[in-house]
DNA sequence: CTCCCGATAT
DNA sequence: ATATCAGGAG
């Protein structure tokens, strides 16, 4: 089966397991969404949805954020890990929100990347969820995993991996491949011990049983 | 390439 | 004890 209608089929097959893919992180605003996927970085969506509550209840608005004490961040999201460097991004970012881009969340990739601590998979998940603008394919943990391992691209590094990917679907799609990938990722092919016995992609994967 | 880094599963 | 979790910057 040649790629391009391997990754239809995927996309096709995970779209009836996942009907409406919604992300899992709770959010209620651009500035809530882009900080729980920035405190994401290596920790679980669960844990991310431990702290922003308490994150939001005390920086209600974004010029909270700015004006806040680094340190005072800094204990509030350090159990998501990568603690100083989160709550160093987010100031930097609130900062640069506010005194650039008038309070508001930018809604382009070429924006968003220049805010602290944002990258192409976090501004693709703001853009894609809060805004309905596909620019990109966020690859993160899952995304990346399942791309190797259906066989969607050799590559390591996310920013050709989101090359590989990008031709091979609709742009329309390109928010839920993300969703579709991560869900699935996290059922059914995690890291560590994949099911193949009870996958629905078994059929078509290259690497089934393997690794 | 290295570093940042806590929480949890194995 | 080690690997992994919705990454990003130097």
């Amino acid at each position: 089966m040649r790629k391009k209608e391997r990754a239809k089929e995927i996309y096709d097959r995970l779209a009836k397991r996942y009907p409406s893919p919604e992300p899992a992180l709770h959010w209620s605003t651009p500035w809530e969404l882009l900080v729980a996927t920035a405190l994401s970085a290596q920790c679980t969506d669960e844990r991310v949805n431990m702290v922003t509550p308490v994150f939001f209840e005390r920086w209600p608005e974004i010029s909270d954020v700015a004006e806040a004490d680094v340190t005072d961040i800094e204990d509030v999201v350090r159990s998501t890990g990568f603690f100083r460097n989160k709550a160093k991004n987010l100031k930097a970012a609130a900062t640069r929100i506010m005194e650039v881009y008038g309070g508001e969340v930018p809604k382009t990739m070429a924006e968003l990347i220049t805010l602290g601590g944002v990258a192409r998979k976090t501004a693709s998940i703001v853009l894609a969820n809060a805004f309905g603008v596909n620019e990109g394919i966020a690859v993160d943990t899952h995304v990346k995993r399942l791309a190797f391992r259906m066989g969607l691209t050799t590559k390591t590094d996310p920013i050709q991996i989101e090359k590989d990917l990008m031709p091979l679907y609709p742009r329309e799609q390109w928010g839920d491949v993300n969703h579709l990938l991560v869900f699935f990722g996290r059922e059914v092919c995690p890291a560590r011990k994949p099911k193949c016995d009870e996958c629905e992609l078994n059929d078509i994967c290259p690497k089934k049983g393997v690794k």
